[in-house]
DNA sequence: CCTACCGATCGGTAGG
DNA sequence: CCTACCGATCGGTAGG
């Protein structure tokens, strides 16, 4: 019985990310996520609270992913430029594989109501904190171009944003994540020049 | 009267693309335009069509100036290195000059209908190709790495995308749009490595 | 997990 | 440009 509740609740997590993935968040019925699990839309409710906190968990559980990752990252006893390749490499692995979830990051987190906005955009804030520190030490050792560090933050993460979307990434099945990794540290590093 | 007409018209449209860009096409109902500029709800179908029509205009009037410009490069005499940085730099003038209409087809271009979304689709299949194949006869060339074309594009293309949003860009108001040309080329080209 | 139902809000129309 | 109003759909609850 615990089991069978357990099952069915984390089905409602995965088809409502995909959904969310697919048509954002406002623009998914909890009526849509019950016909893809073939129940009524009030079966749900047996299952969840409500449709934000089936957001709320989803958001909070990936941003805590990559909170603990880059704290890893942080505490090693890399340089600044390995520290960052590292950083690069993980948060492809996650993205590729919470594909679904990581992309409520570029646009549904601004669906979030509290009190899982708080916990999220507190984590979020303390990523983007501790990769920018990495950047910007970088910058200062001389380990990376010298640039305005916000830039170079922005172009980082900016440029991994095509994986977040299943349109981009999974056309290319030819290509394996490790190849992937290796493509884009490629170019976030030296670039399209020859 | 007309004249007035077209004010008004031309104010909803501006209303309309700051809040779909703000809170999604879907979150936005037109009472918060109305709200915004003052009026009833029912006052907007005095000038427009309906939600859709809104967006529809805004996406193809944006689509459409991606692919003129990329037309305009494409039948220029320039090498194909020289087209590539050509499109990247008035991709980033187009963006900027129209920030909250740009947004739109990160995200938003999803909730188009027909005819709009027929009409947006190719438009920017069309913009799309002509950079894909400019990137192809680069590394054929020897002018760019060698590397997965289609890989290369995203990179690109991705690595612009944070210009898109007031959040990254707007807060650099210390950067103008030809320094920022200057390093976004730079990031692309030759990467953070000094 | 379902049936029956709720108040709120949606985009949009009629008529002036 | 407004008042008055419409049918449809929304997230969610009661009760079994």
């Amino acid at each position: 019985m615990v089991k069978e509740k357990k099952y069915r609740r984390g089905l409602i997590f995965e088809e409502a990310a995909r959904l969310f993935s697919v048509k954002g968040y406002k623009a998914t019925s909890m009526k849509d996520i019950a016909n893809a699990l073939d129940i009524e839309a009030a079966s749900l409710y047996n299952h969840i609270k409500s449709k934000q906190e089936i957001l709320g968990i989803l958001l909070v559980s990936i941003s805590d992913k990559f909170h603990s990752s880059i704290t890893n990252v942080e505490n090693s006893s890399y340089s600044n430029k390995e520290k960052l390749k590292e950083i690069i490499k993980i948060h492809i692995r996650i993205v590729v594989e919470n594909q679904n979830v990581s992309s409520l990051i570029l646009y549904n987190w601004k669906y979030l109501e509290e009190p899982y906005l708080s916990k999220y955009v507190e984590s979020r804030r303390y990523y983007l904190s501790v990769f920018k520190n990495i950047v910007t030490k970088g910058i200062e050792s001389g380990e990376l171009k010298m640039a305005n560090p916000w830039v170079t933050l922005n172009f980082i993460l900016s440029s991994l944003r095509w994986i977040y979307s299943k349109d981009s990434y999974n056309i290319n099945q030819d290509i394996n994540v490790v190849e992937l990794e290796k493509s884009i540290l490629d170019f976030v590093f030296s670039g399209i020049d020859p």
